[in-house]
DNA sequence: TGCATTTTCATTGTGCGCAATTTAATCGGG
DNA sequence: CCCGATTAAATTGCGCACAATGAAAATGCA
């Protein structure tokens, strides 16, 4: 190898750092997001569901019998990721499955008497998690609202991303 | 296409919603990590990178020559996902994989000049993002640490998380 | 009405992410 | 020095996540 770099002293480069990944706050968001995941997996395993799993239960709680799309709208995920996820709640007799007589293309999604049942199980799971946090109601809603406004921002520079390509990046040399 | 297909479900349950969807931390956060991937896929596409991978090749510019584990533990990923990920890298020419002379059992990787080279592609990238964000720096930061925070607490919390059975969840019954 | 277009879901293929196991090398106590 | 324990990677299996494609149903417009 062209260097020594076996030195004790780390950093080669002794630039700013734009790509140190400590600054990255999307390395953060992705940590945290799996960080979030391990900590509900073993949580979530005594109710035999994933975490992507538990998501979709969360949205037929709040509304039962959605079509397909009307949960990928809701988490953002697509068919692709959600017929087969389905199937597996189906399997496990918390779902059913069912084409629309309306409209055939549609597939609603209904809760089975064991899937509503599973509410009450999976009720003191947040409580729990917020209880690790270490944060109290208040500080939960702002974090939250400042991590949607994130996802917001990032989605609304997803539309004509690649129509611009006028660097509109402005004069902040920040770091994300 | 209008509405008009919710006439036979309104929502089922008008409980204030510990559960509800849109007050959980873990999916805003959960939502944001998805939105910087597809924010980030196209243009590291165009490296020929994808995400992950991205984030491997920032602990490399940052220090060369590390070992399979020692990238997993700043990235909090173990070799299960790694090695695969690395052998693509590897075949796209951007690092070298080699047994370690000391100890056979770890392996080095270390950046190709092609691996290297493409840190002054990569330097544009973390910029073009946060002017999407429409952050200042000092935004950036603060949201940075915070999110920070909720990995560290929530990585803790899982040390003995089983072994504690007491609730020690304190008296917030805010929602994460 | 006829037919192209759009919508909805399913399928295929690639690449994470992680638990569990395996293999090989190193370490450590007797 | 030997042998059990530990450590580092690799491997296997499963479940997302998403792009791309396909098929069937509904829509819309000439």
């Amino acid at each position: 190898m062209p260097h020594a770099d076996e030195i004790a002293t780390p950093a080669p480069m002794p630039e700013a750092g734009a790509l140190a990944l400590d600054n990255q706050l999307c390395f953060a968001v992705y940590a945290a997001s799996h960080a979030f995941a391990r900590t509900y997996r073993p949580l979530l395993e005594r109710l035999g569901l994933t975490y992507p799993q538990y998501l979709v239960m969360l949205v037929l709680w709040e509304r039962d019998g959605l079509t397909v799309k009307a949960i990928g709208e809701r988490l953002g995920l697509d068919s692709g990721t959600l017929t087969p996820l389905l199937k597996r709640l189906a399997t496990a007799g918390l779902v059913t499955r069912s084409r629309d007589a309306e409209d055939e293309r549609q597939v609603r999604i209904s809760l089975s008497d064991a899937g509503r049942a599973l509410r009450a199980e999976a009720a003191g799971l947040p409580t729990v998690i917020a209880g690790r946090l270490g944060l109290d109601a208040g500080e939960l809603k702002r974090l939250r609202r400042e991590i949607d406004g994130l996802r917001l921002a990032l989605d609304a520079a997803i539309e004509g991303a690649e129509a611009a390509s006028k660097t509109d990046a402005g004069e902040t040399d920040a770091v994300a």
